[in-house]
DNA sequence: GTGCCTATATTTAGAGG
DNA sequence: ACCTCTAAATATAGGCA
């Protein structure tokens, strides 16, 4: 940030150097997958915990509020920040709960939306999952579809019936998404290899002999 | 890089500049403290926590691990990001904690207890876990986004297209799905907002009869 | 592992729709 | 409210101590 214009400032130990070489290569833009080389990972892993924590208290001291991250690392360690502390969030998500107060509003509306933003997660928990992302979504959205009768929350009041056409788009395309994610996930498993690079043109003989298995068609 | 004269002066030498003009002032500077204005505050905590869900995504997505993040906004709702989820990382702390595993920080326990309460009773952190990766999600996908005319998506046969054009129409469902959604969303607010009573049973075509009170949305 | 350093990559404040 | 745009402020990858 420092650096101004001519980016001679490395040479803390009077030593000089070309003048007009580029002292380091600076931050290099990285593929967001897991980072292969352990000890890269682990450096990251700080670096960037840091970076969250430092997010986090600032998000407290512009807006109030209050914050609780507890992190495991890739090796199995627990860390964690809280402001004011860990403790005081968690007690006050029990008070709020207990009492029924400031949650209530807050969960009574937003339960028609959970069900339909759970649909929607559903299909990029396929499409994370086609592209070697994220898979430990899926648990989350097993522990998300046991939501006690999902079916009620439909009764909400709905103020027309374009409404109820597009939820019948909606429901279509998820379907077709599955259908295509069926598709796709075939090919991918006999061309697994290529598929690192998402704009790398891979294709295959169109047809494939099993592994429909393999992917499970929900929703 | 350097804060050189800023903003509002860009003539050097004192003489008008045809196109020299900033369009916008871009990237100020700010306090580190409490923001005043109630309508920044807002603005700026909602750009912040998806900032930091982002960063949470990333972390896991680099470096594996698990993380649970639960925030307090400044008045009162609580929201939360977790990866598999923050149910996932509750139960491991306890279960770390159970064993006497090395435990960097004691302090999280309660909140084990607090979400599983919330689960249970409570679908709002749900609601925000599953906000905060459809707006992760939905960053990502948005670096491909090209889309064509929705009716030929429906008719499209599957079977002749390659990888590339599979991913491609992928992209282009999820593009469509999350504007759908987004519409209904905006119905759905709006009209629970004007039957904001409790017990309004209005019953849509294909769903359960009845549901609870309902209450409008805020931060 | 932590801390510093630079050169870039990313985030985001402010203003407009 | 939520998205877009832009320019400036930050975060951070890759090195080194």
């Amino acid at each position: 940030m420092e650096a101004n214009t001519t980016a001679t400032t490395y040479n803390k130990s009077n030593h000089k150097q070309k003048h007009n070489k580029k002292q380091t290569k600076g931050k290099q833009k990285i593929e967001m997958k897991m980072i292969q080389d352990d000890d890269d990972r682990l450096i990251t892993f700080s670096k960037r915990r840091s970076g969250i924590y430092k997010k986090a208290s600032e998000l407290v001291t512009l807006c109030g509020g209050e914050i609780g991250l507890v992190i495991f690392s890739p090796s199995g360690k627990p860390f964690s920040y809280g402001h004011p502390s860990v403790d005081v969030v968690a007690k006050r998500l029990l008070l709020d709960q207990a009492t029924g107060a400031a949650t209530s509003d807050a969960a009574a509306h937003p339960i028609v939306e959970a069900h339909r933003r759970l649909r929607i997660n559903n299909l990029n928990q396929q499409y994370n999952d086609l592209f070697g992302h994220l898979e430990t979504e899926k648990e989350k959205q097993k522990e998300l579809l046991k939501m006690p009768a999902p079916d009620e929350l439909w009764a909400a009041p709905i103020e027309g019936l374009s409404l109820d056409e597009l939820n019948e788009r909606q429901r279509c395309l998820e379907e077709l998404h599955a259908t295509i994610s069926n598709h796709v996930k075939e090919r991918l498993t006999r061309s697994l290899n290529s598929f690192n690079n998402k704009d790398k043109n891979v294709s295959t003989p169109a047809t494939a002999p099993s592994s429909s298995s393999l992917f499970s068609k929900r929703i």
